[in-house]
DNA sequence: AATAAAACCAACCGCCATCAA
DNA sequence: ATTGATGGCGGTTGGTTTTAT
């Protein structure tokens, strides 16, 4: 998964980064901080150029940084982010604490980036065929049915593949599981649930405030109104 | 069981903005 | 005003793992 280690022109290593090597630039910003990224793996220890101990430090090393296992919350906030702020990964991650902008940009083009082309597809079908869509609403309630603008068209296949293995562990914070969702995704309209969205007041405040305009999917279909500070 | 294709993600690369000299 | 050094960002690559045939 990582690419092997090998040694560029200037003899500097490039590659995997070893146990041995995450040591030593854990230890030395530790305790001396990181200064200057250019200098740094000198006086580290490290035959490794400063971008790439930067990088290391700031996607892997640094404490707090969370890997996997991406909420319900924090996967709808990532698509609404990109909604309204295109491929701005650090502005994202900004949002999400303890998220990389690296991190981030590889969840959306390894399994957000699917899901938001579908949607596109489904609105895109929706207005195509809007008597084959709307004989597809399900809805709980005229609100929820004035509010969900997302349905799958009855000719849509069920793809499942589009949903990736990975979201399909246990929410990090929910003890609903994401394949007892699975059934919900198909079925009801995609539709963020501020309601009950209890689990993780930092990213419910975030969806419920924090943005300047509505979350528009693809086609510029509402979602929902959003209060923005 | 073997092979191919797809998925995943850490790391690299090049560009741009900022700042100090 | 110019130039070089540096940090940061977004796009892309490449190698491993997983899944499908």
């Amino acid at each position: 998964m990582v690419r092997a280690p090998s040694f560029d022109k200037n003899g500097l290593k490039k590659g995997a980064w070893s146990e041995e090597e995450d040591e030593k630039l854990r230890a030395y910003i530790q305790r001396y901080g990181h200064w200057n990224w250019r200098q740094l793996p000198k006086f580290a220890g490290l035959s490794r150029c400063g971008k790439s101990c930067r990088l290391r430090w700031k996607n892997y090393l640094q404490p707090n940084v969370k890997r996997g296992n991406y909420s319900k919350q924090e996967e709808e906030l990532i698509l609404k982010l990109h909604d309204g702020l295109g491929t701005k990964w650090s502005a994202m991650a900004e949002k999400l604490p303890g998220r990389t902008d690296n991190e981030i940009k590889n969840y959306w083009h390894s399994h957000l980036k699917k899901r938001a082309e579908l949607y596109r597809k489904m609105n895109l079908a929706s207005e195509k065929f809007p008597e084959t869509a709307s004989e597809n609403v399900v809805s709980d309630s005229p609100s929820q049915q004035s509010s969900a603008s997302y349905q799958l068209p009855a000719n849509a296949s069920r793809d499942e593949s589009l949903i990736s293995s990975d979201t399909d562990c246990s929410l990090s914070n929910s003890s609903e599981t994401f394949s007892e969702n699975v059934e919900d995704f198909w079925t009801k309209p995609f539709l963020v649930d501020h309601t009950s969205c209890s689990q993780d007041d930092f990213l419910s405040s975030l969806m419920e405030g924090e943005f300047t305009s509505s979350y528009y999917f693809y086609d510029g279909t509402e979602v929902f109104n959003q209060r923005m500070q």
